[in-house]
DNA sequence: TCTGGGGTCCTAGGACCC
DNA sequence: TCTGGGGTCCTAGGACCC
């Protein structure tokens, strides 16, 4: 009997000693709540932020509208709907962008250890700020108080030893909400919610997983712990991770480096349904000055550029090419843009169009990666040429009409 | 007036090289 | 003329999140 107290102990303080205090902290209703303090007289009233023309939806809404059964993603008109005297807001980024800074700087005096996981949510390593705290409840009510104090900002706040049971942990309990997951708490706190409420399982797999007879994350749990097939067959190589997170393995670290671009792209739905080549090149040719400026800004080069179109049925297809020279000139990205626009999809209705520039590099980069010779002649000649160039290769047959001039080259693919 | 726009990551098939 | 297998890259589509 001493032995096993001993054992116990043991793994008790083992645990502890290994684990980190990590937390996920998520600013309630963050867009309608900036709004509340700009203009204090909305306060408590149904305020939902978004666009109130074509397809436009919720971005957002405070509390009070909720009680109507609005939600974020619903369309307006309907929103309007359910509560008649909704009050709806244009976004106003540049300040909500503002205030999400105070944010983070405000979790910054507690560790340096941050990284913000969107405009309005953030995780960050508390083990050091917690060290020596006899109260941890205490410590973060005091946390969420002074935040709100200082910014009139609310807060939920998940507090335990992974970043996906933290982030479990901020979504239990809304608004202002603080929730402390214990390792042995999985089980009574999260194996009771709903398969849907698990973070990575979506609209599209929670009717899978029901098919099934998974209704709740426990249930998932199980089928996990015996290696099920069905559940393997819906989840794919994700299966591995799940069942790592509900076993408390997931991972703990926290990035505190720059966000780092993917890819830049910018999408519009059009004013109303055209096959209109005309107009709709004008909308490519806005898209690709946009997200030209953007590239430029982040000093990123893109490898690739991709084309997306929604047609009236709301079915989206792609359409990419990749280049040997990465770009961000706009005329370049128009070019390809309306390359692949004319070989697919010139007579087709559109809803929507967007361009993305992926595949970046950062300009430093490409630089150290060209030779000097290389560099310069790159410098000297238009990116359009080299697009041609590069067309023809990925294609294999002329495609515009300066083609005839570019000397065909093989088959010679990037890298 | 039905259903945004910004992203990330994964998968599966085909081309191509060795 | 008929054949393999590993690896990388490109492409298109899909799921998910905020």
């Amino acid at each position: 009997m001493p032995t096993l107290l001993v054992n116990i102990i043991y793994v008790y303080v083992y645990n502890v000693g290994m684990s980190k205090v990590i937390v996920h902290i998520d600013l309630n209703a963050f867009f309608a709540r900036c709004e509340e303090i700009k203009d204090p007289s909305l306060e408590n009233k149904p305020v939902a932020i978004g666009h109130d023309g074509r397809g436009g939806i919720v971005s957002t809404c405070s509390y009070a509208a909720r009680k109507y059964g609005v939600s974020s993603a619903m369309p307006m008109f309907k929103a309007r709907q359910l509560c008649p005297n909704l009050i709806v807001i244009p976004g106003d980024y540049h300040y909500y962008s503002s205030m999400s800074k105070k944010f983070f700087n405000f979790v910054r005096r507690y560790t340096k250890l941050v990284e913000p996981a969107s405009v309005d949510e953030c995780f960050a390593d508390f083990t050091d700020a917690v060290k020596g705290q006899k109260d941890v409840v205490s410590f973060f009510r005091k946390l969420q108080e002074d935040l709100f104090k200082e910014t009139g900002l609310k807060c939920s706040i998940g507090v335990s030893t992974t970043r996906f049971l933290a982030k479990m942990a901020s979504d239990y309990q809304k608004p202002m909400g603080l929730t402390i997951i214990h390792k042995r708490d999985i089980k009574n706190i999260l194996f009771p919610l709903k398969v849907e409420s698990m973070f990575g399982v979506g609209k599209r797999t929670a009717p899978r997983l029901k098919s099934v007879g998974i209704k709740t994350i426990g249930d998932l749990y199980n089928k996990l712990e015996s290696d099920d097939e069905d559940v393997k067959n819906i989840t794919g190589k994700f299966f591995y991770t799940l069942k790592e997170w509900l076993e408390g393995k997931g991972s703990d670290e926290i990035e505190i480096e720059k966000w780092d671009p993917k890819s830049i792209g910018n999408s519009t739905t059009l004013p109303y349904d055209t096959d209109n080549e005309v107009e709709i090149k004008k909308y490519f040719l806005e898209l690709a000055k946009e997200v030209s400026d953007r590239a430029v800004k982040e000093d990123k080069l893109g490898h690739t550029v991709q084309i997306v179109v929604k047609d009236q049925t709301f079915k989206s297809f792609n359409k990419s090419l990749t280049f040997d020279n990465p770009t961000n000139k706009w005329q370049t990205i128009y070019d390809v843009a309306c390359s692949l626009y004319d070989k697919n999809f010139s007579r087709m209705t559109l809803r929507l169009v967007g361009i993305t520039l992926q595949n970046l590099i950062d300009y430093q980069e490409m630089a150290v990666q060209m030779s000097l010779f290389d560099y310069s002649r790159h410098e000297e000649e238009s990116a359009t040429k080299l697009l041609i160039n590069d067309l023809n290769r990925s294609l294999k047959k002329p495609l515009l009409k300066r083609a005839s001039e570019v000397k065909k080259d093989g088959n010679s693919r990037r890298r």
